[in-house]
DNA sequence: GTGGAGCTTCCCATCATGGGAAGGTCAAGG
DNA sequence: CCTTGACCTTCCCATGATGGGAAGCTCCAC
């Protein structure tokens, strides 16, 4: 299978194929004569299960670490759900910080009129001479 | 003033400050004979503009259109209603694909043990064995 | 006059991904 | 046999927003 195959296979692009190859993320595939990289159910596998992890959020760095549980027969499942708690908090924290925003925005639109006229709570807010307070919603963006 | 008191006064570092300067978001400032960088008032009231609309959310991009629609006396208030209730809608999407992780997230780690025995029902699920499906919380992380 | 704080520009790193160029290779069809 | 197009390879660059740090200048206080 090229690596074409396994992206079509696999859901992941032949360009991130590459890259989690040149991280380290997965093993450097075999090659043909051409110098064609080579992969088989195996390798479609592990990105399958990258791909998913992904999808649910994790970072690479995560998707490292939980990958190398997969495939650690020893591992404690303890380790995994640590991983899996961790990035509930980190996703929990980002939705709160979110909704924040929404509150305040739907607040501040709500009272916009949204006609021709040029006053406008939300500029008057975002410029600081409203009373709705000083970046309380939230520091960080991004956790 | 210069670029470090109008780094505390606005909240935005310096470094940030010269970034805005360089790809146009706010006016080049006047130098001193020394070539520092002069800011007044208004300058501090721009920058803390730019700092509320980052903390609500809005890409420096919807800054930009933000902060012109500020200055120009003659703009419309739903133009402003407009690129919030976008916004809204944005950060809406994003709080339910997380929300869907969380939920499944929770769901796998419910049903994992934490204990040392090797079973682990979230690496199987990422592993694409279980029952819960393939990517249904969303293809994207971020909108 | 010296030390340290502050300013300048410039380059690099992050994180995950995509775009695209330049070149090799293979298969099918004229 | 030769062309065409699809595929592969590597390499460099871009994103968005921010920080780090180096090298060199200035300014102020002691």
């Amino acid at each position: 299978m090229n690596i074409g195959e396994a992206s079509s296979a696999s859901g992941v692009s032949a360009k991130m194929i590459r890259y989690y190859e040149e991280i380290g993320l997965i093993r450097p595939m075999g090659r043909t004569g051409n110098n064609y990289r080579v992969y088989g159910q195996e390798e479609v596998h592990i990105l399958r299960f990258i791909k998913r992890a992904r999808n649910l959020g994790f970072s690479l760095e995560e998707t490292e670490t939980l990958l190398k549980l997969w495939q650690d027969k020893s591992r404690e499942s303890s380790a995994v759900k640590e991983v899996a708690t961790t990035h509930i908090g980190d996703l929990e924290r980002r939705i709160a910080e979110m909704q924040g925003m929404v509150k305040t925005l739907k607040h501040l639109a709500n009272c916009c009129g949204g006609d021709n006229r040029p006053n406008c709570p939300i500029l008057d807010d975002l410029a600081g001479d409203g009373a709705v307070g000083d970046g309380v919603v939230g520091k960080k963006i991004r956790a």
